[in-house]
DNA sequence: GGATTTTCCGGGATCGATAGTGTAAATATA
DNA sequence: TATATTTACACTATCGATCCCGGAAAATCC
């Protein structure tokens, strides 16, 4: 007979009292005495009342929701930052809303305007690999939202709060690992250069080089979006094109794993002929024959982080600690593909 | 000066109309002429206006969101489904909250409550292993809000719609498989056995034996939750108490791989000495030497389904749909971890 | 016992967008 | 020109919860 769900002016008709006084009953308010607390409760359970999330929150102006956006999700190290944000978030009483970019920049501005139009009260974000800027960010400074970068950032804007690992610093010690190890031809797989990681990692790689009497050869960077078939492809392209090489840097494990096939595939030994670091710490990476090297980024770690730090300045309401950046350093966990016996 | 977000009264101050006009104007209804919704478009996009989506969707009374809660995002199957619930989502014009109950009833009665007072306007899900029954889900019936179950379902909840795997025909297929490649002695992993879909592999599994004259042994059926350490842990558990197996049906890749890990490390030959097949075709599968046998479940398609049916119900407001369950066939994917040469 | 403070609750406005109804102006018709 | 009809917007209530203000009752004090 009753049609719509029950709410506070319902509750209130019915144990005639006011509708505000069930609302301070509903939330425990001191200015309620115990006993009316009790018969709300009470009658709120009794009909199944269930507090509307959406009145409650145009009414207080906030949300308790968070959205984190992401390339995707099905990307371990991504899941793991997520593992890593909803437990901090969950302890501090906030819901999270994944959004996957799918690495396209046209879906991210989609997913950060519907995030702006659901009011979340802050805002963390790995951009994809489309993203060359943060105009479509703007919105969250112009308005004092909180938003924390995590891993992936934009460099044009400065008064942001970022989580980031040292890019630069991981790929010159993965770098340096395969010349120890006894390569002098390290080929590179690289990410989209409007990426400030995968520029760092590049920049690694290079001062690695030149602080072993190296020369940088630019045939041996290949640029690509990274995945397992571009690994594949860029691999083959380099011996095809007979340019000879003992060692690859790869600047994900997914290509890194690619390149492994397509090596395996052709006789090449890893790591022999080619041994290869790969970056991530892909699950993967640890099962494949042989099993990989890489850069272990500890994506929990830093989704803790992210969200410790985006929850502070949304509680602070401080944008003075909005520009902190956060910087960790990976590991190398050295596997099979670059356990050679020839070493320095 | 001015520090809150511009409203449409806002708006509608400036320009001097009435605010109704302007909401009709940003809805491009036919009630308001080309020249005003002009003038309202240009100062919405001067003032840098946001619609207010808690507003609107608590006056809408819908929130065109859909919840959808699985066990976990790092599974690569689930991480599928999302992409087809995602798809099919979004070309219809719904957002899309993901939440993981991480294989705890705690956690996902939570979830459900939350989505209730996010006020979804329909709801998919993949139950937890520690999910028995859907008192928690009730809520979703008895207030006429559709609600779809898809792989993991309820058997205590007749009148859902569901999109399922055959997991007995596919653990059928499965044990069959491993029999006519020689194997007489075959353990099963199996999840918890509260959940159906754990159930009707194991039946498949007790009717392929049956059908193939070989007497069900007890001890050969392990129960666990199915991560890799429990995989290794049966498998330990299997040889150290001497019982011979030739061949393991696990309801999970995760935990298949768990026992290939144990099996290499103790010298055990995959396939001759144990053929292996595993369950849902997660990329690691692929990769691991040797690859492992298993079965596609499509979650991609599954997601798609799924989606597809729920916004039917959602649109169609009736709960004739309601009771309607699809029912796919998955496949076979015969790899190297079952390939004997022995066959019969 | 009267005055003052405290306790507890009611009334009403409010958040921002939208739907239904009302009304003046514009247009069409006679 | 007077009337009927359409057009284009204004007005107002509403969604459900919350917050500020104030008032009556109860408790405390002198």
């Amino acid at each position: 007979m009753k049609k719509g769900k029950p709410t506070i002016h319902e509750i209130a008709r019915v144990l005639n009292i006011n509708s505000s006084t069930v609302s301070r009953a509903l939330n425990n308010s001191s200015r309620v005495t115990q006993k009316t607390k009790d018969k709300v409760w009470a009658k709120a359970k009794e009909l199944g009342y269930q507090r509307n999330l959406l009145a409650s929150n145009l009414r207080r102006n906030q949300t308790n929701t968070i959205g984190v956006v992401i390339p995707r999700i099905s990307r371990h190290f991504f899941s793991s930052t997520i593992a890593g944000i909803e437990e901090v978030a969950f302890t501090s009483g906030f819901n999270v809303i994944i959004c996957q970019s799918l690495e396209e920049l046209d879906r991210e501005q989609r997913i950060v305007k519907n995030l702006i139009a659901n009011r979340v009260d802050g805002i963390l974000i790995s951009v994809s690999m489309e993203t060359d800027n943060g105009k479509h960010l703007e919105y969250f400074r112009d308005n004092n939202i909180p938003l924390v970068f995590f891993d992936r950032h934009c460099e044009d804007m400065p008064g942001t709060s970022k989580v980031i690992i040292d890019d630069c610093q991981a790929a010159y010690d993965a770098v340096t690992h395969l010349i120890r190890k006894g390569c002098k031809k390290i080929a590179h797989f690289s990410g989209p250069g409007k990426l400030e990681i995968y520029k760092n990692r590049l920049k690694g790689y290079k001062q690695a080089l030149l602080d072993h009497q190296i020369t940088y050869d630019p045939r041996l960077v290949l640029s690509s979006r990274l995945m397992e078939a571009d690994g594949y492809a860029s691999a083959e392209k380099l011996l095809t094109n007979g340019i000879d090489i003992d060692g690859i840097f790869a600047a994900n494990d997914v290509s890194a794993i690619g390149a492994v096939k397509y090596l395996k595939k052709n006789d090449k030994k890893i790591p022999d002929d080619v041994a290869i670091v790969g970056f991530s710490n892909e699950p993967i990476s640890e099962v494949i024959e042989p099993s990989l090297t890489t850069i272990d980024q500890s994506g929990f770690e830093i989704g803790k982080m992210a969200c410790d730090l985006l929850i502070h300045n949304i509680q602070s309401g401080d944008n003075l600690v909005h520009n902190k950046t956060i910087i960790l350093n990976p590991t190398l966990i050295e596997r099979e593909s670059s356990n050679r016996k020839t070493g320095i």
